[in-house]
RNA sequence: GGUGAGUUACUCAAGUGGCCAAAGAGGGCAGACUGUAAAUCUGCUGGUUUUACCUUCGAAAGUUCGAAUCUUUCACUCACCA
C-alpha cells in the first residue's frame, strides 16, 4: 500500500461517512507530490467551559490530517454561540454571554494542544467576519435558503411536528456555519453525524459564492454518554471531561457498559483496529476479562490526559475501593458540633440535599458508619471521628468535636 | 389583529370541587446479584426530627367549609385565519 492510500485508510477510521471522498484522495496527493498543505475546518461553540470525551473524537481526527498535511481551522464560534447551535435541541437554547463565551474559548485553546500540533493549527474566532457581514450580508446569504429545506432537518420538523417553538435565529445558525467555510476556504471539514446538515450547506455555500471548491465533508460517529443510552453531554451529566481529575475519569470510564467499551476503543483508542478486533475476539472465548479490556482502556486514557503511570495508579485505587471496599485515599473531611443529628450532619457535608431524602436512604441500608449499616435513623453523633458511607460511591469523614 | 387549544414534579403524561404530595411511564437513587458493567428482582423518588405539619399543579386575585380542578386578569406556547 503506498503512502497516500495508508493515509487515507488511517483517516477514514472510525469515520460514519464521508461525502466526496475523491476531493479527499486527490489533496492528499497533491501533498504528497508537491507539498501543498490543505485546510481542515472544525467548529466548536464555546458554550461550556471545558471540552469531554464526546469532542475528543473529532479533535483526534483533527490530529490525524495534521500528520498527513492538514491544517487545521479550529474555529471558536463565539458569534454563532450567541444564537445556539439547534442541531440535537429540544428546545430554543439559552443565550449566552459574551464574557461567558470568551471564558470559555480560552479554557479551549489551553486543552486542544494536550492533543493538537501548535504549528499546524490556526485558531479563528467567528465573530471576526460575522460581524462584518453586515445587515445586507446577512440577507442575501439567507436568499440562498429556502424554508422547506430549512425543514428537512430531522430536528427542525420534528420540533415543529411537536409544536415545539423553533425561533427564527436558528434557522440562521446553519448558514453563518456554512458561511465560515466560504471566507475560510476550507478543504474538508469535520463534524458529527448530527452536523450533516450544517455541513452540507457549507458546500452550498461555497458553490453559490464562487469559493472556487466544494469542501469534502467527514462525519464521525457521535459518542454514547456514560448511560449508553444519550450522547455524551455535560447537561445530561454523563461525561467525561478532559480535565477530570484521574482517579474520577478512571472510575467514570469503568461504569461504562462491556458493549459501549468498543464503541469507545473504536473512536477513542491509539490502537489499531487488529487490534481491538483480536481483544473483542478474546473477550468472546473468555481469554480475556472484559474488566481487564475497560481497565487498560479507562488506563490508556488517563495516561493520555494526565501522565504516563497515573492510569496505572488510577486501576490501584479504583479497586481498593471497590474490590476491597476500603475507603478513598483522599477522603473528605467536614467537622461536625457533638450531638448533631446523623441526616443533618449528612446533609451539612453536602452529600444529601435534605434530611428526608437521608432518612430514606438510612431505611434502605445505604448508610454506613466504619462499615456497619446503619438502622437507628433517629442517631446523634457524639464525640469522635467517623467513616461515611452513602450508597457506593459517596464517602466523607465526619470530625464530631 | 381574530378564533380555538393548551401550560401539572427531572422529562413525558393522567387528574375537571373533598378519598391529591397528585395515577402511569421514562429517568434517577438505594438494596440484592455482580466485575461499582449489563440484564434481572425489590424498594424509594417535595420539605420538616415525620403516626403530624408545611409548601407545590404557568402568575396574581377571587368564589367556596374545602381548589390542580370553578371565575377573572396577566404571561407564555401552539394551530387555523389575516
Amino acid at each position: 500500500m503506498n503512502k497516500i492510500q495508508n493515509a487515507l485508510e488511517e483517516i477514514k477510521r472510525g469515520c460514519a461517512e464521508i461525502i466526496d471522498e475523491p476531493r479527499i484522495e486527490k489533496l492528499l496527493t497533491n501533498y504528497y507530490e508537491n507539498g501543498e498543505n490543505y485546510f481542515v475546518k472544525a467548529g466548536f461553540d464555546p458554550t461550556a467551559p471545558d471540552l469531554h470525551l464526546g469532542h475528543y473524537v473529532l479533535i483526534h481526527k483533527l490530529a490525524t490530517f495534521q500528520r498527513f498535511g492538514g491544517i487545521v481551522q479550529f474555529i471558536i464560534g463565539d458569534f454563532t454561540a450567541s444564537i445556539g447551535d439547534p442541531t440535537g435541541k429540544s428546545e430554543t437554547r439559552k443565550i449566552l454571554n459574551k464574557e461567558d463565551i470568551l471564558k470559555n474559548a480560552t479554557t479551549y485553546k489551553e486543552q486542544i494542544f494536550k492533543i493538537l500540533d501548535k504549528d499546524k493549527t490556526n485558531i479563528v474566532f467567528n465573530s471576526k467576519w460575522l460581524y462584518e457581514l453586515g445587515i445586507d450580508g446577512l440577507i442575501s446569504l439567507a436568499s440562498n435558503m429556502t424554508v422547506a429545506r430549512m425543514l428537512e432537518r430531522d430536528d427542525f420538523s420534528k420540533r415543529y411536528k411537536s409544536n415545539t417553538p423553533i425561533a427564527i435565529s436558528e434557522f440562521t445558525y446553519p448558514l453563518l456555519q456554512g458561511y465560515d467555510s466560504v471566507y475560510l476556504k476550507s478543504d474538508i471539514e469535520l463534524g458529527g453525524t448530527d452536523q450533516k446538515f450544517n455541513l452540507l450547506v457549507g458546500r452550498t455555500l461555497q458553490k453559490v459564492y464562487n469559493v472556487g471548491k466544494e469542501q469534502s465533508v467527514l462525519m464521525m460517529p457521535i459518542l454514547d454518554g456514560l448511560d449508553g443510552v444519550q450522547k455524551m453531554s455535560k447537561s445530561l451529566n454523563n461525561y467525561v471531561g478532559l480535565q477530570d481529575e484521574a482517579n474520577e475519569m478512571f472510575a467514570k470510564l469503568m461504569s461504562i457498559s462491556d458493549d459501549l467499551m468498543w464503541e469507545y476503543y473504536n473512536l477513542l483508542s491509539i490502537k489499531n483496529a487488529n487490534e481491538i478486533n483480536q481483544m473483542k475476539e478474546d473477550v468472546k472465548n473468555e481469554k480475556l476479562h472484559p474488566k481487564k479490556a475497560k481497565e487498560d482502556f479507562a488506563k490508556e486514557i488517563v495516561d493520555r490526559f494526565h501522565s504516563d503511570g497515573d492510569g496505572e495508579k488510577a486501576r490501584e485505587e479504583f479497586n481498593s475501593i471497590f474490590q476491597k471496599k476500603e475507603l478513598p485515599s483522599d477522603i473528605k473531611e467536614v467537622e461536625i458540633e457533638d450531638g448533631t443529628w446523623i441526616a443533618k450532619a449528612i446533609v451539612i457535608a453536602k452529600l444529601e440535599s435534605s434530611t428526608s431524602a437521608v432518612r430514606r436512604l438510612i431505611k434502605q441500608n445505604a448508610l454506613k458508619i466504619d462499615d456497619i449499616a446503619l438502622n437507628d435513623e433517629n442517631l446523634k453523633l457524639k464525640q469522635g471521628i467517623y467513616n461515611i458511607k452513602l450508597g457506593k460511591k459517596r464517602f466523607v469523614k465526619l470530625k464530631v468535636i
